[in-house]
DNA sequence: ATAAAATCGTACCATAGAGTACGCTATTTC
DNA sequence: GAAATAGCGTACTCTATGGTACGATTTTAT
C-alpha cells in the first residue's frame, strides 16, 4: 500500500499554483466586464499579466474555460455585494429605501452593470452561466427581499400577500430608472440623487400597492 | 448651365438598388439578430444573399455600417409594433390588461428580445444606435401609455400623478416577469399562461398604487 | 544535490474573416 | 446601339488571434 498521496496535500507549491491562477482570474475579470468576450484577447491577457501564454493554457483549456471560471467568480463577488442590503433597524419606509437605494448603487457600480451586459450579451452561448448568475444575483436577492417583507407582512406592516411577488415588485421597480438606462448603454454613471430618488420613486409605490 | 440631374430622379436603376439593398439588410437582420455582432460574417451574409461581397461593401462601407444600418431599421420595426399596444374600449383593468399582454408578447417576442440583447451587448461601443433604440422602444412606449394614463387621471379613473411616471411603474412590472428570464438567456420563449399572469401582476400592482 | 513541477519567453502554426481587385455579365439610360 | 451602371464571382491580401511547441529558468520537494 502506498501513502496515501492524491489527498489533500496543500503544499507550497500547489498554493503557488493557486496565486498564479487567481492573479490570471483578477486580470481577465477586468478585461472581460471591459471588453466582453469577443474583445479579449488571450494575448492582451498574458501580456498584461507579465506571464506567458503557455502558462494560461495550462490553467485553463480554452478561452471559453477561462471565461466561464471568470463569470463564476464575479458572480459570487456579486452576491456577496447583493447580500448585504438589508440591515433591519429603522421604520419600514425607511428601511426599505435604504435597502433599494443599497441595491441601486450595487447594480449600477460599473462591475455590476458590466457583469450583468456581459451575461446578457452571451446568454445563449453560455446558458449554464446564465443559470449560475440568476441564481446568485437576482434570484438570491429576491429571496432575501422577500424573507424580510414577509416578516414586515405578519408584524402587520404590510398587507399579507406573496412575499416573493412583493419582492419582484419592489426590486423592478427600483431597477426601472438608472439601471435600464445603464444596461442599454445610455449613461455611464447614474448621479447620487438619480439612485435616490430611484428608491424613494420605488418605495412609494411599493408601499401603496402593498399598504395594510 | 446642364440640366438638373443630381435632384430627385427615382429612375428605375435607382429602384433596383434599393431592393438590393433592402435584400441585404433583410438577410444581414436575421444574422446579426441570430447570432450578435461578432458571430456574424459578412461573407456568410453574401452567401445567403446569394450575391457578392463587393455589391455588400458596395451599399455599406464597412460591417460597422451594416450593423448599424440594420439595427435602426429593425428597431423602426419595433417601434411599430409597440405603438398598436393601446386599443381603449374596455373598462380600464381590461384596457390596461390587455396592453400589458399585448406588450410582453411583442417583447418577447425572438426578434423583439434579440434586439434588446444586441442592444445591451453593444451599448458601449455603438452609443448612437442606443439613443435610436432607447427613443424608439422604450420611450416612445413609455409616452404613448402615459399619454393614455393622463386621460385616465383627468377622468378620475385614478390618483392624479405624474402619468410618465406611472407608465413607466406599469411597464417595469409588466417586464419584471418573462421579459427578465429571456434577456437573461434563462428561458427561450414565454409559455402563453405565462405573460398573461405577468399582465394581470404588473395590473393589480399598479392599480392598488394608483387607485384614486 | 537532484529530480520534478511550474513558469517564462519566444517563435511558430492555422484559421478566420474584413476588406480589395478585377474582369465578366446583365440591366438601364439616352 | 452605345455608354454607363449595378451586380456577380472569384481569387487575393492582410491582420488578428486562439492555440501549440519547446528549451531555458526558477521554485519546490525529498
Amino acid at each position: 500500500m502506498t501513502a496515501p498521496d492524491t489527498p489533500p496535500i496543500p503544499s507550497r507549491r500547489e498554493a503557488r499554483r493557486q496565486d498564479r491562477r487567481d492573479a490570471i482570474l483578477t486580470v481577465a475579470q477586468t478585461y472581460f466586464l471591459e471588453h466582453g468576450f469577443a474583445g479579449t484577447t488571450m494575448s492582451g491577457i498574458a501580456a498584461e499579466l507579465g506571464g506567458s501564454k503557455g502558462t494560461l493554457w495550462s490553467h485553463f483549456p480554452s478561452k471559453e474555460a477561462l471565461f466561464a471560471a471568470v463569470v463564476e467568480r464575479a458572480a459570487k463577488a456579486y452576491q456577496a455585494q447583493l447580500s448585504q442590503i438589508l440591515n433591519v433597524d429603522e421604520a419600514l419606509e425607511l428601511t426599505l429605501q435604504r435597502a433599494c437605494r443599497s441595491l441601486i448603487e450595487k447594480v449600477t457600480s460599473p462591475d455590476g452593470s458590466a457583469l450583468h451586459r456581459l451575461i446578457v450579451a452571451q446568454g445563449r452561448r453560455f446558458p449554464e452561466l446564465s443559470q449560475i448568475f440568476f441564481d446568485l444575483a437576482p434570484q438570491n436577492t429576491r429571496l432575501l427581499l422577500a424573507d424580510f417583507l414577509h416578516g414586515a407582512m405578519m408584524r402587520g406592516q404590510l398587507r399579507p400577500a406573496d412575499p416573493v411577488d412583493a419582492a419582484r415588485a419592489l426590486l423592478s421597480l427600483s431597477l426601472s430608472g438608472c439601471h435600464q438606462q445603464m444596461l442599454i448603454g445610455r449613461i455611464d454613471r447614474p448621479a447620487p440623487n438619480e439612485i435616490a430618488a430611484d428608491a424613494t420613486f420605488a418605495v412609494d409605490i411599493f408601499l401603496r400597492a402593498y399598504a395594510p
